[in-house]
DNA sequence: CTTTTCAGTGAACAACTGTTCACAATGCTG
DNA sequence: CAGCATTGTGAACAGTTGTTCACTGAAAAG
């Protein structure tokens, strides 16, 4: 790439890590203004149009940037899955640590899957659904839920990326305080998404299953 | 209430509610403008500081007056929980009948969960917790999780909750078009309810349970 | 070497922001 | 009825916002 063009892409750069590093502090993406992003970037706030055209437009490549490096970490979740089958601890672990090494970017899925602009929250939603559809192919390839059919794969796959993606806010934010008597973050959703699993597999046909 | 107590509370409603339906149209809470805010309500932006000290107090307010909705909701959901014992099914319609009637303030709740500014976000937090702890209570109650000790059921209640809220954001908005191809969002959040008891009710212990 | 392209600059703009203060009006209380 | 309390007003403030425009300087293209 031509020195010109390397630069570029540099401040650039700069620009999203600006408007990551705002929101460490609580914001919202929305709330953040587009000289803020360009005062922490360190240029002046004109020069912000030579990128994006608006901050949505910034949203956008953000949602772009965590996606890839969500998608990265499933492969190499999905990588260990095939050598030891099914442990969801290692899995769990896998992921957590690629959440830590990219901290801003989660922390920016998080914070605005449901509360960003229309835009970006759209933007997040095809996200999810590629990731849950992916999922639902894994687990189908695995065929360890056979009394479920294609549907149910499907809403069981919702409810796995439903529920990391909701426990996201919690695996990023420190916790509070260091309360001994609760479970870790970590602890805790291994031992859900294995009730989940479970719920999968005992799953009994059509009909009003076994209540 | 005298009159004038009277007439206060009236124009704190209408500041509130300004707040929730300026969000109707996709805006986070953080980015709202104490101006527009009273705009809406019809006063001059000076009488807001007559009602609240600060945009995030009005956010407090908001969690607080959701925060009752939610739990007068569950009231609702337990009477019949023990004439019909555990059917899932009708305890979730029930539940959506009543954020169906309080759009605004699941929408808040929805939206702010973890968008909201820290003060907002931790007095939800507060609110979540309440409602787990109650679930548990209520789950040891009704005993149908047998294998599971205290520290279980509260794992299982989290995830319930998690998976309520976090679904909450389907119910709310229009998901995007009618495709009939997929479930609706109700009868989906009920299978994944299903299988979430059907997983506490499975649980082996505390060895790797089956798998 | 000359010309063109373009990332970043700096001044300027109208609009909007949160907050202050003195003031009006009306319900409440003695 | 007189005096106090308090909800809502209107003008004013200093500061910030998004966007425009003409510009500079250096890399890229000829």
């Amino acid at each position: 790439m031509t020195p010109r063009a390397e630069q570029k892409q540099q401040t650039r750069q700069a620009l999203m890590h600006a408007a990551l590093t705002l929101m460490e502090s609580g914001r919202g993406f929305g709330s953040l203004s587009l000289r803020e992003v360009t005062r922490v970037a360190g240029i002046v706030p004109t020069g912000f149009y030579r990128h994006f055209a608006d901050m949505d437009e910034l949203g956008l490549a953000l949602v772009a940037e965590v996606g890839e490096t969500f998608r990265a970490a499933i492969r190499q979740v999905r990588r260990h899955e095939f050598e030891m089958r099914g442990m969801i601890d290692a899995s769990v672990r896998i992921f957590l640590a690629e959440v830590a090494a990219n901290h801003g970017q989660f922390l920016f899925l998080a914070r605005e899957q449901y509360g960003g602009s229309r835009t970006v929250r759209q933007a997040i939603a095809a996200l999810r659904e590629r990731i849950t559809s992916d999922l639902a192919a894994d687990l189908k390839l695995m065929n360890r839920m056979p009394q479920l059919d294609d549907a149910g794969l499907d809403v069981v796959s919702d409810l796995v990326v439903k529920t990391v993606f909701a426990t996201l806010p919690e695996l990023i934010d420190p916790p509070a305080d260091n309360l001994p008597a609760h479970l870790s973050a970590e602890a805790k959703v291994i031992q859900q998404l294995r009730f989940i699993m479970i719920g999968g597999k005992h799953w009994m046909g059509l009909g009003k299953p076994n209540e």
